[in-house]
DNA sequence: TATAGAATTGACGTAAACGTAAAGGGCGCC
DNA sequence: GGCGCCCTTTACGTTTACGTCAATTCTATA
């Protein structure tokens, strides 16, 4: 639980308003929080998905950056790709009503459960072609080892 | 419909039993019949799991390679990969019973099966995040429209 | 015989979401 | 004052199943 405690290190002379009393937490703990590697992190802010401060070089996240990780990590649960998950963020504006970005979140929405609807019924056929399938083979297994017992007997 | 009807082209000058009458078809036709590119014809064959004969350079395609084909595609279908699939095909021994390829393929059948019913019970959970999502999202737009129609009643 | 329509091989490109070095800076601590 | 740990950037590698040229050759047909 190393949080950015007592004074700024020696980087920290830029005046960066750090909210004294703010959760910041680095790479390392956010990881660990939020169950991703060090370099998802690194990639998602590369995609423009994340933009934490910077204390020098290192890299602070807010609670804020924390609420976004949080989004994205539904969005990739329900299947959305990164670029879906950053347009949809992207339209996020802290002063407007938000309809656009809610309307195109929930159009994105729908197509997603389309193909999740579609995938889901895949996947069914697959597991019922692929189990009539075993039953086959074990049919032809057992064919197989029954003669010998009925020598046997 | 143009087999090789009849005589042999040219090329066919080295005695490859061609076992007359039987339904050779080239690269096109197994495509549109199985409704795959050439493309992924010749992936399959690269990847070992075709072996055409050859009348010159031209690839013939025996109803063994159909049936390998079909095979194939029944296999993507339920999930496998192509490693998979030549794996269990590479163990048909058409003197043999066979036993362990059927084994072997009755094992990969049981984890694939695991595999799929993993994934339905994902795009389950998937699907029910993303409805109580949307539903959420509805209730926000519905909020922020209703206020109007109250105004204009 | 000219030309269009198949077929060939070879090789690079694509998508997504990171993994995995490599090489180094900075910090706290005993 | 050296160790270990955390952090940094850069950049190539991975996986799977093909797509997409490119350059050429072969074959059938008009």
């Amino acid at each position: 639980m190393k949080l950015i405690s007592a004074g700024e290190t020696a980087a920290n002379t830029n005046n960066i308003p750090v909210e004294a009393g703010e959760d910041l937490a680095r790479i390392g703990e956010m990881a660990k929080k939020y169950g991703v590697t060090l370099r998802t992190l690194r990639f998602y802010e590369d995609k423009g998905l994340l933009n934490p401060q910077r204390d020098g070089s290192t890299r602070l996240y807010t609670r804020r950056d924390k609420a976004r990780l949080k989004l994205i990590l539904l969005g990739r649960k329900v299947g959305f790709s990164l670029r879906d998950v950053k347009q949809m963020m992207d339209l996020y504006d802290p002063t407007g009503s938000n309809t656009k970005q809610l309307r195109l979140a929930l159009d994105k929405s729908e197509k997603q459960l389309a193909r999740l609807q579609k995938q889901r019924a895949l996947i069914d056929d697959a597991i019922n072609e692929l189990s009539g399938s075993m039953t086959a083979v074990r049919q032809m297994l057992a064919e197989r080892t029954t003669p010998q017992a009925s020598v046997a007997s």
